[in-house]
DNA sequence: TCTGGGGTCCTAGGACCC
DNA sequence: TCTGGGGTCCTAGGACCC
C-alpha cells in the first residue's frame, strides 16, 4: 500500500490580492480589506504585513498608520472574492484526482499515486504556475503525508522565499527539521489557549508536541490534540472530505452600522436575518425545526448598560417557509426585547435539520401559514437570484438607517448586481 | 465615538431512567 | 443513621478554524 499524499494549496493574502487584481495601480501599494461595518482589518497585502499591522485589529486603532503609510482600505466584497475563488478552485479540480475545498482561499488535494506519474514537487510548481497565469492569484503549495503536515509545509512555502512557494515534505527527516523550527502555536488545531498551556508544560516547538506521548495528551487534553500528534508523526488521521458536509446550523447575524434603540427597528433587523437564513436553508435543500433569536448591546463599553439574551423555539414540524420562521421569531422577539438599551447586534440561528426530500410524504400536511408555501418561496428565491431585483417581506423595512457600513466597497468587477451594498 | 461573521467539534454537567 | 451505579440524552459553553 502506498503512502497517502496530501497537498494544501492556499491563496496568498486572498482578499487583498483580489482587490489588487483589478487595480494595477495598487500593485506594490499597501492594501487592507475591512470586516463588515468597516470595523476590523481582516486581510492585508504583504506591504501591510510588513508594517507590523496585525490581523483583526480595529481600524480606529491604526488610523494613524493608515494615513501615514497611505494604506488603501476596501470594504469586504464577498461577491468578488467568491467569484475569484471559484475560478481558482476549478483550475485545481482539473489538475488533481480529488479535491476538498476547505475554505474560500484554500483547498486540500489528494495526490496519492500521483508520484508514480509526476514528481510531486514538479506537480506543485506546475499547478502554482497555472493558477498564477490563469487568475493572477499567487498560491503556496505544501505537500505531505498528512493534512496537518501539509498545512505546515504550506506555512514553510510562504515563510521561506527560497522554496519558491512550493514545499515537498514527504521525507520524515525533513519533517522533523521543519517541526523543530516552528512554534507549537503554528500547528493546525493549536489555538491561543492550548498553546499557552502547552508552553507552560515545556512544549514549545511543533517537534516538542510531535514527540509527546499521545496517550498522555489524550488524558490531559483531548482526543483532538492526540490526533494532531499522530498527524505530525506522519500518520494520517484526517481524510479528504471531497463532498461538502451538509450543514447542521445556519446563522445570520450582523452588528449594526449604528446602535438601535427602537423596538420596531430591531424587529426589522430580525426579519431581515430570518429571511436570509431561510433562503440559505432552502439552498441547502433542508428543513429546520428549531429557531433561535438573540439580541445584545455592545460589549466593549463597560460603562454602558449591558443586556444580552437568546430564546429558542421548537416548531411543531420542520419547515423552510420564511413566513413560519418570521411568525415564530416575532413571538420570541416580543419576549426578548427590553427597552432602554442601545442594541449593537442581533442574530437568528436555525438548527435541527431534516432533508426536504425525506419530508415530501408530508406535503399534504397543512402547516400554520397555509398552502403553496413551497411554490411562493421558490418564486421569491428565483427573483432574488436573477439579478433583476428584489422581492421581500414588508417586515424587513426599506433601506434602514442601521444598515452595515461599507464605505470603501470596490465595484462588482466580475459579477453583476449580486452584492449591492445594504441589500443582503 | 469607532472592535466581523459563520461554522464545527468536544466536553462537562444536569436531567432522567432503570 | 444508613442513601448505588451506570447509562443515555440534551444543552451550554469552550476552543478552534477561516
Amino acid at each position: 500500500m502506498s503512502q497517502k499524499v496530501f497537498a494544501l494549496v492556499d491563496c496568498n493574502n486572498f482578499y487583498a490580492s483580489c482587490e489588487k487584481l483589478f487595480r494595477p495601480d495598487l500593485k506594490y501599494k499597501p492594501v487592507a480589506v475591512l470586516s463588515n461595518n468597516d470595523g476590523c482589518i481582516v486581510a492585508r497585502s504583504k506591504e501591510v504585513k510588513a508594517l507590523g499591522i496585525k490581523m483583526g485589529v480595529p481600524v480606529h486603532q491604526v488610523q494613524e498608520q493608515i494615513k501615514q503609510h497611505q494604506i488603501v482600505c476596501f470594504s469586504s466584497n464577498y461577491a468578488l472574492y467568491a467569484d475569484m475563488s471559484q475560478r481558482v478552485m476549478s483550475l485545481l479540480e482539473a489538475e488533481a484526482p480529488e479535491i476538498e475545498i476547505y475554505s474560500i482561499d484554500e483547498a486540500f488535494l489528494k495526490l496519492t499515486g500521483v508520484e508514480a506519474v509526476e514528481d510531486l514537487l514538479a506537480f506543485g510548481q506546475r499547478i502554482k504556475a497555472k493558477v498564477d497565469q490563469c487568475t493572477g492569484i499567487t498560491v503556496g503549495v505544501g505537500i505531505a503525508p498528512t493534512k496537518t503536515l501539509a498545512k505546515l509545509a504550506n506555512h514553510a512555502a510562504k515563510t521561506y522565499p527560497a522554496t519558491g512557494s512550493v514545499v515537498n515534505l514527504m521525507d520524515p527527516a525533513r519533517q522533523r527539521r521543519l517541526l523543530a523550527l516552528l512554534d507549537v502555536s503554528e500547528v493546525w488545531g493549536v489555538g491561543r489557549r492550548l498553546s499557552k498551556r502547552l508552553q507552560e508544560q515545556g512544549i514549545h516547538t511543533a517537534l516538542d508536541l510531535a514527540d509527546t506521548d499521545p496517550k498522555l495528551v489524550r488524558r490531559e487534553y483531548s482526543v483532538v490534540l492526540e490526533r494532531t500528534i499522530r498527524e505530525l508523526n506522519g500518520i494520517s488521521c484526517l481524510s479528504l472530505e471531497s463532498l461538502p458536509a451538509t450543514k447542521k446550523q445556519i446563522l445570520c447575524s450582523r452588528s449594526f452600522g449604528s446602535r438601535i434603540t427602537e423596538r420596531a427597528q430591531l424587529k426589522e433587523a430580525i426579519a431581515k436575518y430570518v429571511t436570509r437564513a431561510a433562503e440559505k436553508l432552502r439552498a441547502e435543500g433542508c428543513l429546520a425545526r428549531v429557531l433561535q433569536v438573540f439580541i445584545r448591546t455592545g460589549m466593549f463599553n463597560a460603562s454602558e448598560p449591558q443586556y444580552r439574551n437568546a430564546l429558542t423555539i421548537e416548531l411543531t414540524q420542520p419547515t423552510d417557509d420564511t413566513r413560519a420562521f418570521l411568525k415564530a421569531a416575532f413571538q420570541l422577539f416580543d419576549k426578548l426585547f427590553r427597552p432602554g438599551f442601545r442594541y449593537a447586534k442581533a442574530g437568528v440561528m436555525l438548527t435541527d435539520f431534516y432533508s426536504s426530500h425525506a419530508y415530501q410524504a408530508d406535503l399534504f400536511h397543512t402547516d400554520a401559514v397555509g398552502d403553496h408555501g413551497a411554490a411562493l418561496m421558490a418564486v421569491m428565491d428565483n427573483i432574488n437570484q436573477s439579478g433583476h431585483g428584489q422581492v421581500f417581506f414588508a417586515a424587513q423595512g426599506l433601506a434602514p438607517e442601521w444598515s452595515m457600513k461599507r464605505q470603501f466597497l470596490s465595484p462588482a468587477y466580475t459579477t453583476q448586481w449580486s452584492d449591492l451594498p445594504s441589500v443582503r
